[in-house]
Formats: C-alpha cells, sequence, structure tokens
DNA sequence: GTGGCAGTACTCGGATATTTGCTGTCCGAGTTTGTATGG
DNA sequence: CCATACAAACTCGGACAGCAAATATCCGAGTACTGCCAC
C-alpha cells in the first residue's frame, strides 16, 4: 500500500510545467534529468498523461510536451487516477452473505482523502511556487 | 496503490473476534475457513496481530487466538497500520532544493483518511452488527 | 534562390529484463490437552 | 488409583516458492526541423 515512483514523477512533471512559461515545449530529457529518471521510462508515464488529456506532445526536432488548454482545472486526484487507475483502494472479494460493511468504511475514508486531493489543483500550487521566487 | 488482501483478512479477523463471545478461544482453522484462505497464511498476519497488543494467542490443544483488555479501543487504523506498516503513502526521495509542496499535500490527504479511520472502532461496527442478527 | 535530400533531434510504442512486495506453502519446534498404560 | 508416557491438536517462526505489478532498458519506427547541395 503506496503510490507508486510513477505517480510523484507524474505530479513533478505536472508541476513544472505548470511553473515554466505556457505553450513552451519541454522535452523529456529535461524532464528527465530534473528528476534523475531515465528518459524512457518518464515518457512512459507522461504517455499516460497525454491519453488523459492533459498533456500534448509534438514530434520531431524541438519536440517536447506541454499543458493543453484548460490545464488550470487539473487537481492532484485527476493526474493520481491517470497512472494509478480508478479502481478502489480497498475490494472484499469475500462472499459473506450481504454486502461487506468493512468494505463500505474503507470507501467513505478512501473518499476523505479523494476530496481533499480534488481540490488542490496543479495551477494553485504552481502559483505558490511562483510567488516565493 | 491498494490495501492488501492481508489487511482484508485481518479486519475480517477482529470484527469476527469482536462478534463472538468475549474470552472465548478461536482457532486459526475455523477463521481460516470462514474467509476461505489457508490457515498457515492466516497465521502469520495473525501473529502481526499479536506484536501489535490487539489479540493474544494460547497454544497447545483447544487453543486459539482471543481479544486482549481494552479491544474496544481498537480501531481501523490501528488494524491497518499493523499489517501495512506505520510508513506513509508518499514519499517523495528527490532532492530538489526545499521541503517538496507535493510531499506535504499528498500527507495532508493521507491525513485525511486516516482522521475517519481513527474513528472507526472495531467494537462500534460488531455492536452494528448484532443489532441486525 | 529554390526545391529536394539527407542528417539530426525528437517522440511513440512494443518487447523485454529486473526488481520488489504480496501471497501462499512447507516443515520443524514448542505447548497444552487428552488418553492409554503400567506399576 | 496414580503417575508416567504417548498421541493428538494446536500455535510459532523461519525458509522458501510463485506470481503479479512496478520499475527500467532497448530498439525500431515515425515525424518534424535544419542545413546542404544541385540545378
Amino acid at each position: 500500500m503506496k503510490f507508486s515512483k510513477a505517480t510523484n514523477y507524474a505530479l513533478h512533471t505536472m508541476l513544472f510545467l505548470a511553473v515554466v512559461p505556457p505553450n513552451k515545449l519541454i522535452g523529456v530529457q529535461q524532464l528527465a534529468e530534473r528528476q534523475e529518471v531515465s528518459p524512457t521510462y518518464l515518457s512512459k508515464i507522461l504517455t499516460k498523461l497525454v491519453k488523459a488529456g492533459m498533456i500534448e506532445s509534438t514530434s520531431g526536432a524541438n519536440g517536447g510536451y506541454r499543458l493543453k488548454r484548460n490545464w488550470e482545472e487539473i487537481s492532484f486526484l485527476d493526474i493520481i487516477h491517470a497512472i494509478e487507475g480508478n479502481a478502489s483502494l480497498f475490494e472484499c472479494d469475500l462472499n459473506h452473505g450481504q454486502d461487506c460493511m468493512i468494505q463500505k468504511i474503507m470507501v467513505t475514508a478512501e473518499e476523505k482523502m479523494e476530496d481533499y486531493l480534488r481540490n488542490q489543483k496543479i495551477s494553485e500550487l504552481a502559483k505558490k511556487m511562483t510567488a516565493v521566487l
């Protein structure tokens, strides 16, 4: 029970793209160097973010990634779901009569966390970061 | 990022022990049958609960497990921590200057979930279960 | 100078290790209860 | 009738096997920019 490193890379990449001048293309190389990760592995993570519609890529020389429009609405939860999937954190597959009370409590707990993460926007954090500089 | 099956087994076992007449010893066999799990595997999980001081075991014939005193205070969070450990769900091991804002947000989110689970006592749930019967 | 051509710098995607943690099994050892056996 | 021995029913703990997911690497293919060269 732990968030994967991939999620961490995805969050940091999104934050970086949000801080950098918008519409500027950033290559995987540069993103990977900042996080000390192999470019090929990071690119697989970014592919998920592309498919989730959060960023877009342009190939070829001087290519790279950048945020898509309405990126300001993207929350932490969106990014986490894009990487980890949308499945519930807890699933009771025991077949004990009625629906599982334990399951219900666990799902409710999970929702508490998600509620918070849904309100944490990458754009808000980016604003705070630039203010410090 | 998922809760392990072991956590599910632990929660169900604790709930069962809380519903059954107190001080009665229940063998691993019986507990394992109810959850369709191999007794040897379940015993490993129960060992963790013993070390966490939630239940106690007596060996030998007619031996088994039972709850310890002050079990009524045991929360879902206690059980989860006993099985999954106390480490934070999210750890940013990148060395990027100051402490990581992303890490802070993730930890706060985690605490939202934990706050809820800390208030869910096994004894409360057991009370509800018996009321239904 | 301008149109094509090759080289370069990228991303994309699939295939494939490597590692790690969860799940599960096996077995020997210790412990308690119950039973049988022998004096 | 009592004591001792033995068997049965347990838990305990370590060692180990299997498996799936996360992590990471490699490589071929496609794509866009740049510069060069011939006409």
